[in-house]
DNA sequence: AAGACGAAAGTGGTTGA
DNA sequence: TCAACAACTTTCGTCTT
């Protein structure tokens, strides 16, 4: 039996990993990146002790750190613009000898004028565009992601640049918040810890981009739909394929039956469905294991069960 | 002994004056 | 801006299997 890592708080990053748990079998796996070693998701096993960190080496997390890691080349927070680093065309209409210019030549020093500040400010959305891109490609590879999904996120992100919300706001807060968004719109709801899982960032940051966003871009999200969590949870907890269908006839039962999934939870709905097909299947699983991997308690489990079964009369047991 | 149950108090977010 | 409010969580004692 090998060590066991229980330290929280460590940068954990959920891998797509071929190794397998040898003592409970899960295929889930978390890098550690502060020690390198793989760790089992479910019982803390240390699977791999030499792993290692793909990420870039000078990967910062504050700020601070940002600056210490700095190497070459401009710093990324250039707060004034331009500071030494090109040469600005003067606004005096005068030569370097002082003498007063032509008018012709006067009107060609304007427009190069006019031609570097456009272009000053085209570099710096270039910047900020793809440093939000490399952003937007490390989080939804290291979050295994489909690539519509991405290119979702990555419109959104072009959106919130044109309307001219970028400025002054966290890039990789907002590149998670479009993730996020991007998500929700396709149906494949992850929550935003998930998600703040995956960056330095504390998920209720990424949940406040993720209001603005909404909200200047106008944008309409599909009602979280309890259906959409199923499968996520059936293969979590590693039960048969055939239990899905029993889930969603109750889902659907309880959809028509009207006000009894609005307001809640989709996933306390879905986590409650899901146990009690697990009776009717004769599939037994726990309150408390379908509450974790559902990320609900088990007390909302239990009241969305007693609700779908007293509102839908099902015979239970 | 493990799982299920329910009461009670606490928490963070929404709503409406 | 504030208070009321509903949903959910935490915690804990008790009952059931």
């Amino acid at each position: 039996m090998g060590s066991r890592a229980t330290s929280r708080g460590l940068d954990e990053s959920i891998q797509k990993d071929s190794s397998t748990c040898s003592e409970c079998g899960s295929k889930k796996t978390v890098q550690i990146s502060q020690t390198g070693e793989t760790v089992c998701a479910e019982c803390g096993l240390v699977v791999s002790e030499k792993r290692i960190d793909y990420g870039p080496e000078w990967r910062a997390f504050t700020a601070d750190e940002r600056r210490a890691r700095a190497r070459t080349g401009s710093p990324m927070k250039q707060t004034a613009h331009d500071k030494g680093l090109s040469t600005v065309i003067g606004w005096r209409n005068r030569d370097s000898s002082g003498k007063k210019l032509s008018s012709e030549r006067r009107a060609q020093i304007t427009r190069l004028r006019r031609w570097q500040i456009r272009s000053r400010v085209h570099s710096s959305i270039e910047r900020n565009l793809s440093q939000a891109m490399s952003e937007l490609e490390r989080l939804s590879s290291q979050m295994g992601l489909k690539k519509g999904v991405k290119e979702l996120a990555a419109s959104l992100y072009r959106k919130l640049i044109t309307k001219k919300l970028v400025r002054s706001r966290s890039i990789d807060a907002l590149a998670a918040a479009s993730i996020y968004a991007a998500l929700r719109l396709r149906e494949m709801p992850r929550s935003l810890k998930e998600i703040g899982r995956h960056t330095y960032l504390d998920w209720k940051q990424i949940g406040r981009h993720y209001r603005l966003l909404v909200r200047k871009l106008g944008l309409r999200m599909p009602v979280p739909d309890p259906m959409n969590y199923v499968p996520k949870l059936i293969m979590n907890l590693e039960l048969p394929a055939v239990m899905q269908e029993e889930v969603l006839k109750i889902l659907q039962d309880a959809k028509n039956h009207g006000r009894l999934l609005i307001g809640r939870d989709p996933r306390g709905i879905a986590a409650g469905a899901l146990y009690i097909a697990s009776i009717l299947t004769d599939n037994r699983v726990t309150q408390r294991e379908i509450a974790l991997i559902a990320g609900v308690t088990e007390v909302t489990v239990r009241n969305r069960y007693k609700e779908l079964v007293r509102e839908l009369k099902i015979e239970v047991k």
